[in-house]
DNA sequence: GAGCTGACAGATTTCAATAATTGTCAGCCA
DNA sequence: TGGCTGACAATTATTGAAATCTGTCAGCTC
């Protein structure tokens, strides 16, 4: 028995670290359970399945990059167009810096966030619908030209595709990807401004 | 022995032919062999190993993709801009067909292209000359804002990475994929447009 | 002798046996 | 009684011996 009670918050950090560990192939519930000092069984009083265990570790790993970025982008002393290039670049550096820094984690929440596209594809929506309220500010500031705030959103997003989806990696690597992002940005901007 | 004698290109189309079979990780040299009614030591004589076999089956196929580009994007009696539309709209559909029409044969492409970079990123380098070029005579035209044509051809072939890197190949079955590109592209040409 | 064969060494892959893991649950114990 | 354990069936992974493949080359054949 454990001195104190164990917790689901518990057994995802543990879960964090044997993902850490052994990464995503090798990591497996019983190696959660002998890192917490707990019987196998224990873990599944909390969590139904391996799967389920998986999903709240990545659900967790994203809320938090998502109150990092909704505190860059939430600003109000900045005019749209500010709030959004800071968003795009707070996102950008944050994946990049994940990535060079940690490989060995990045690619395992990378198997994650492949196995439960649910729990990533709802921070997607987050993501988007963030953007969209920055381009309807910026509209209704007449900072952007007029347009459905959606339709940009989900352009802009995916013309930024190679610098914050995961499957592009190994080109954040590149010293070149810093330009490159800018260089996007900054078109993307030109089309966006009022004229 | 065989009715004609065996040549490079022959045994190129044959393991063309088991990759699309067999898929890129059973096809063999051994499997090539069969195909051809010859023993695999002859296949050795023309390539030097499976890897510069796999090389020129890609390498073929990517020529016929820049031969069919080539011929969209080289009508003099259209503008620039409708040059790059064009251009761009040619590369994703033939993409897109190919890998929803045969998505194993698409796949093996995708494959066989990571492992040998090298042929696949002069393609890509081709395909930006192309773009530079295009962008280059907008700018003369007056049809675009001046800009380095270097930097604005690098800037929409990253842009519309979702729409034409194989990583995104499972994206490209959502039927919005075709209105998610009009979109992306069209932000991209009224940030190009001369005003 | 140019083009091909097939035996060969070393590397890689397959496959079946063996071991470990996932998920359940009756019972233990504080 | 709520939380935990550990034995258990079903599934999945590991392992290592056997089979296959890659690449070379001496020699055959036309």
């Amino acid at each position: 028995m454990r001195a104190e009670p164990l917790d689901a918050e518990t057994i995802v950090s543990a879960t964090e670290e044997v993902l850490r560990r052994y990464g995503p192939e090798k990591a497996t519930v019983l190696d959660v359970a002998r890192m917490l000092g707990v019987s196998h069984g224990s873990v599944y009083r909390h969590f139904p399945s391996k799967v389920a265990l998986r999903e709240a570790v990545i659900r967790r790993w994203l809320d938090r990059v998502r109150e990092d970025l909704a505190a860059t982008a939430e600003d109000a002393r900045l005019t749209p167009p500010d709030r959004l290039r800071r968003l795009l670049t707070a996102m950008f550096t944050a994946k990049w810096t994940k990535a060079r820094e940690d490989p060995e984690l990045f690619a395992t929440f990378r198997v994650l966030a492949r196995e439960h596209s649910t729990v990533s594809s709802a921070h997607v929506a987050h993501l988007l619908d963030q953007i969209r309220a920055i381009v309807a500010d910026g509209i209704a500031s007449g900072d952007f030209a007029p347009g459905d705030p959606a339709a940009i959103a989900r352009g802009v997003l995916h013309a930024t595709t190679r610098f914050h989806d995961p499957a592009h990696a190994t080109a954040w690597h590149s010293p070149e990807v810093d330009a490159d992002a800018e260089n996007v940005v900054s078109l993307l901007f030109q089309g966006l401004r009022a004229r």
